[in-house]
Order: C-alpha cells, then structure tokens, then sequence
RNA sequence: GCGGGUGGUCGGAUGGUCGCGGGGUGGUAACACCUCGAGGAAAGUCCGGACUCCAUGAAAAGCACGGUGCUGGGUAAUACCCAGCGGGGGUAACCCUAGGGAUAGCGCCACAGAGAACAGACUGCCUUCUAUAUGGAGGUAAUGGUGAAACGGUGGGGUAAGAGCCCACCGCGGAUGUGGCAACACAGACGGCACGGCAAGCCCCACCGGGAGCAAUGCCAAAUAGGGGUCUCGUGUCGCUUGCGGCGUGGGUGCUUGGACCACAGAGACCCGGGUUGGCAGCUAGAGGCUGGUUGGUAACAAUCAGUCCAGAUGAAUGAUCAUCUCGGGGCAGCGAUGCCCUAGACAAAAUCCGGCUUACAGACCACCCGCACUU
RNA sequence: GCGGGCGUAGCUCAGGGGUAGAGCGAAACCUUGCCAAGGUUUAGGUCGAGAGUUCGAAUCUCUUCGCCCGCU
C-alpha cells in the first residue's frame, strides 16, 4: 500500500518544544536572493535548493524565499507552484531546517506543479539533508 | 429525426483535518475567537472616462499632430450599444459591412497592349489620288488581340464604310414631386451618354482631443549631500502716494501669438560625481453590481421603489490532503438493458477604479427561429 | 501597472505597392602533392500568424503571437 502523506508528514508535523523550535520568515529582499544563489545549491526533480549559512548578526532563525520565474508557465502556474513549495516547506524545516540558515526554493520547469505531493516531499528531504552535508 | 441560425446561463457540489491574506473583538504579549477573501474573460492594453499632478486668466485662439467618418437615438464618454438606410452573402432563419468627398488640387495605374485618362489611331474597313508599292490624302471607331480596368450594352434601322446618327428594351445622369426628423426610398419631365479606378496615397470637408500617468501624487523616517565644471542671459530702470504703478528682463510638458500671473538677483542648458529603492496615505462604497417590481421608450436606455452583496495583497493572500455525490470522458464484460474500474478534466488569476472592445476557453444546459425528411 | 521598439535566407541587415536582395556562412567544381586564400556555380524564403483595402501586399490598415528596452 502507498504510504499516505500524513505517514510521511507525521513524525515531522508532530510539535516539537516551543524553545527548540526557531522562528521561520520570509526572505523579500533582492540582495538576499542573490547571496543564497551564490552559496550551496542542490537540484532534484520537483525542486531546486539553494542554501546559505549566514553571518552572525544578519537576521535570527530560519528564513525561506520562494522564486519561479517566467520558465515555470503562466501566471497561475507560477502561483500554483509557489503555493506547493510553501507548503512543503512548512511541513519540513520546522524540523530539518537550521537555524541561523537561508533557503530558497526554485521551481522548476513544468515538474514542480505536476509532480505527486509526496515525491515533491521527499524531494526537498533528500536536498536538505544533501546541502546541510 | 437530421442539419443550421440567434440570444443567454453555468464553468462542479458538500463535509473533515492542517495552513494563508484583510478586517473586527478580547488580551501587556504570545495568541484565541468571529467574519470576508479571484474571473467571464481578472488576460491583451486597443479605446473611453473617473481621479491626481503639471501648464493655464479661460474647456483661450491659431497652427501642427493624432483620431473619428451613412442617418437618428442612448450614455459620464467612446472607436461602444440600440433602431434604421445603402451595399454584399445565404434556399431560409439570419449574417457581414473603415459606408463623407475623385467636378478643390496633386499623384499613381507595373507587365501586356495601338492606346491607361485625353482623346487619339497599331491592325482594320471605306472613298479617292498616283509613279501600282511594305505608297499618299481623307472618312470611320463597328473589327482584332492585351489587361484588374478600354470611353454605355443587346437587337434593328441606316451608311461608301461607319457612328446614339435614328428607334426599342436595359443601364447611366437627372429638374421636380410624394413619403420619411434624417440617411434614403418611390415616381420621374428631360438629356442621347457627357462623368474610369485608387483617398486603409497625399489631401479636402465636418467633428473630437492641453500634457502625463497610482511606478501619478502627498506625508514621515533614516542615510548621504548641502557638490564640482563649462557655456548663455542677467546683476533692473522710471515715477511718486513708500509699497504700489508703468517700462524692461527671465519663466510655458509640441510650436506660435497676445494677455494675465510669478520672480527680479539670480535663471537656464549640458557634462562629471555621490546617496536612497524603507514606511504610511492614495486604496477600494462607486457614473457601483445583482435580484424583483412600476413608469416612459420599438429598443439601447432612463427614472423610481424594495431587497441584497461588497478581495485589497506588495518576493504579492485561495494551497495540501481525505471522503462522498454528480456531469461528461475512457477501458473491460454483455446481443442489449446494464454492471465494474479509472478519471473533476477548459482558458486563465485581481494590483487605483469603472464602462466598452478584442482574443483564449474542456464540457454542459435553456429559450426562440429556419430548412429538409417522415408520421398523424 | 505604464510607456516605447523590433520580427525578411543558417547569421547580420537592405527593400516602404508591381517577378524578394546584399555580405558572411553552406554545398559542388576548378586551382594545389595537401590545406588555406582565390575563382566559377548552386541550393536555401508560408517576408512571425490571421483577416481586410487594392487588379496586385514583405510594403497600407486592423487583430493576434513572440522577443527586447525604459519608467519607482
């Protein structure tokens, strides 16, 4: 039998200590982006990471940007794919994201709005644990 | 039943779990609760407005530039809509139509053809002259072929040959009359025919448009700077009532003109160098939409009454997942009725707002109408 | 969001109503022992797409698609 996302999720979704767990914002500066882009970048099938540990005193917890450019499709596409990735990334850097780093997640070209929900899940797992490496 | 035409509607539904944006309430806060949250095209940005700023005495005038272009009406306005007219298509329902002026002027009409816009004559036809030839003079425009287009068409009379030269019909122009608000329609004395096409070529005529756009504009905070160089015009003047008037200079979001206004010691142009891309307002209730009724109108639409609804983000909010149902589609089994399984599946997401146009769109449904076939 | 521009041969561009061209590149041949250069010749085009105006459209008009640039 597949294994449900819920199967997958779990153990991930289940709430961790309130004092481990940091505090997650949004990346909306353009210069942000760019130094992330310079750093360790991972690419699989329904995504690519880019990842960056930053210097001390820059900003506090985990932070995550979003980027799909005109490559992606349409307006409703890029917005379709953008809503996946961020639901993705709520399900998984609660608990494997670091803290103190920068992530941004690429869409890519049609496989990031196609793809099945968990094989996009898995896909930022196997990229997380690739950079963090 | 089959085929077609017109107008319109919908664009899956319900529920659970975890999340997202706005607003409200409570709370010191974390947060909790309540509530609202994409489209018919939100799209293209092709038009028209609202609104804001700039300019302005003014909706200034003229020129330039751009647009519109049958008539009447609707509208805040339009290139939109409605009702008609003319032209074209279709057996029909019905559809399409940038549709003013070619006698204001200029320009163009390749190739072919004798000749392409003004009457002219290559091949011809007829008469005549002579030196009888591939000749000259005159008449004619019916013949021939070319071309998108050739100076009315067909038939008859007539003639040396011919010709609207004459006649009949058709076509064209058309004084005038009738109907219509009008575009225009109908009738038509008369004219023997004179007037080719292109204005989405320049242009003429009528009407419309001041320019830029929410990345407009205003405020707050931080940081940096209160820059440098070159060039041009200036450094006012007269009067008195002593802060006003005359003159002068400079200042214009296409240009010019005149005037008003502002400034009067600085103004303008170009080049070099440096800093910032934060926050708030604008920002969503408006020529508002929808539903139902009444009145006027053929209609578009207008007036009015009642009810109801209202996204406001800014690396930009609607997602993920599960279940059930239903419309279609596909596969398998079956003669069939039907059963089982799979599958929500088109285009496309607000970005100041509104009215149109155009383009994209899986599939489903409703009403009316037309043609053909069949039955009664 | 607003404003502006461009689509013609494989590439860079002319042509602005009358039979689609230039340069570079490609191919074949000549030349050479071989290559380059040179010479001769050839092929290659729905003029981004669809309608309209015209006798006739790459050209004029409208619609549409794609690409590029500027504006805080």
């Amino acid at each position: 039998m597949e294994p449900k996302v819920s199967d997958i999720a779990s153990p991930l979704v289940s709430p961790p200590a309130v004092s481990v767990c940091p505090k997650i914002s949004t990346l909306t500066k353009r210069a942000d982006f760019v130094r992330t882009s310079n750093a360790r970048r991972q690419g699989t099938t329904g995504v690519h990471l880019q990842a960056r540990k930053r210097m001390d005193g820059e900003a506090i917890g985990i932070r995550v940007g979003y980027t799909c450019s005109k490559k992606v499709g349409n307006a409703v596409a890029r917005n379709r794919a953008k809503r996946r990735l961020r639901e993705i990334a709520r399900m998984t850097l609660p608990n494997l994201g670091r803290d103190g780093w920068d992530y941004v997640l690429v869409g890519r070209n049609t496989t990031t709005g196609s793809i099945p929900f968990e094989d996009l899940l898995r896909d930022l797992h196997r990229a997380l644990a690739k950079v963090h490496a």
